[in-house]
DNA sequence: AGATATAGATTACAATTGTAATCCAAAATA
DNA sequence: TATTTTGGATTACAATTGTAATCTATATCT
């Protein structure tokens, strides 16, 4: 499988999709616009090329419009890009992430508490 | 202050900078050579749209070659990088992120002892 | 000194990205 | 039915990015 590249402008086009999908680009340019001010023409462009990417799919219906739907799912799109940031910043370290995070923010009581829980798997 | 943007390729180079400035472009094309492929050329195109976009600057010397260093720092860099990556995939959430690298990597109790330990500071 | 290697300045050039505009046909609306 | 809207297809176009090459002046080596 070769590598999907998804810049940031697509990311937010996928992100409606995953949320929404399968849908119209009628939805899709109405749900991107609760977000950004995007000339419809700009989101149709993004569609496609996520469509020549690979990222999505649009099938044909009876109508004119198209449905469209995504070929890369939100868990793995997410799962990549976690690793190239542990990767480019920490080595690939989760350690060296963490203890940066936590040095650039400083967390409550209630806060380091909570991110203890989550590593004992609640 | 405008946002400096380093793009990949340019941070090969500021990693090598912020290990070893102040140095001169020559020390710099050895170091990243030793990672990277790339002709000398290369480097030395990136080190100069470093400097246009602010991220380092070079000091004349007496003799030929100049000195770069970099203005600026990794900290805060990683700090801009760290904020970046969680606003866009986890609406700036600490939790939420965690929870993702604990949910894609299982980590073993030391690892998880060693986490726990960074969050109360050690 | 002449040849060669270096460092910097300038230029190149295609691919990607952000951000549309144009053109056209089908659908919805007046 | 005439008009406007909509969706898709195609084209645009500058800025950024990756990846150099060329030109030039100065060090360095033989």
């Amino acid at each position: 499988m070769k590598k999907i590249q998804i810049t940031d402008a697509e990311y937010v086009i996928m992100k409606v999709l995953w949320e929404n999908e399968p849908c119209t680009s009628g939805e899709i340019v109405e749900e991107v616009s609760k977000e950004q001010e995007w000339n419809d023409k700009t989101i149709r462009t993004l569609i496609n090329r996520l469509i020549s990417k690979g990222a999505v799919k649009a099938e044909k219906t009876n109508s004119k419009a198209f449905i469209y739907s995504s070929l890369v799912s939100k868990k793995n799109y997410i799962k990549v890009e976690n690793s190239n940031f542990i990767n480019k910043l920490y080595g690939g370290s989760i350690k060296l992430m963490l203890a940066s995070f936590v040095e650039n923010n400083k967390l409550s009581k209630e806060e380091i508490q909570n991110l203890k829980d989550i590593l004992e798997g609640k």
